[in-house]
DNA sequence: ATTAAAATGATAATAGATTCTCAATTTCAT
DNA sequence: ATGAAATTGAGAATCTATTATCATTTTAAT
């Protein structure tokens, strides 16, 4: 990553006003509003040298591909809403977790997904 | 279904003896040991047919093809181990998940997976 | 302004999982 | 034991996500 690019600044742009991870599709279409023939390589491209670089985190949830997020943020987890297929952060964490582990098992991280409707499809 | 045969009596079995959710290639490899010459097609079909008589249900971990376990299980979540790469079930859930949920967002559903060593891979 | 290196966009290629096709085999009611 | 229906196995085909290719454009140091 030796030149910053309009369309490297418009992904990262993306990612830090998000509300939650987002996918590779979501970022080509929300970049791609900013920088108009943004193309899919360069957004894949891109996304793999920010993880590399530490700007951005891969988050990747049960039967889906790959979604990105700003890196930083503290230990949290994700909800799916069920109708808009958005992915949101959650603040916290819930206590009690490690005592899911069996004897004799070596637990060295989790993960959580909550599903439903978010805010907006919950017919807010 | 309307013929029992050998394979599925076989696949059966394995998802029943099984610690957790097993992949198609694990059904594949284990079933055929009972019955040589199994097909992978064999193996999805009958897999298909199974969760569709509610016999198995389909379980997805993030990054994973689906993997499948006998049905029937009291509500539980997997823990995988990043050595060998099984899947197993555990036991109960951890309290407070619910409130994760942020206001307004309608919770449905949840997933757990803890990642780490199974005991004998944490050189037990 | 010039230029070499870096980055882009279009598209082809790849990879992995799952499904389809179809001839051959198995099941089971008779 | 027989035969129609169901199932199988091998391999081709498909699908989706991601990566590679390469000619063209952009960046930024000079």
């Amino acid at each position: 990553m030796k030149h910053n690019t309009q369309q490297r600044e418009a992904i990262l742009k993306c990612l830090k006003s998000a509300r939650g991870p987002l996918s590779p599709r979501e970022i080509l279409e929300a970049a791609g509003r900013e920088v108009p023939g943004l193309g899919v390589a360069t957004v894949y491209r891109n996304l793999k040298l920010l993880v590399r670089e530490g700007l951005a985190t891969e988050i990747v949830l049960p039967g889906q591909g790959s979604r990105y997020e700003i890196s930083g943020l503290a230990h949290h987890h994700h909800f799916q809403c069920r109708d808009c297929r958005m992915v949101f952060c959650l603040e916290g964490c819930s206590k009690g977790i490690d005592s899911l582990a069996p004897a004799g098992f070596i637990l060295e991280e989790h993960d959580i997904v909550l599903y439903g409707r978010c805010a907006e499809c919950s017919h807010g």
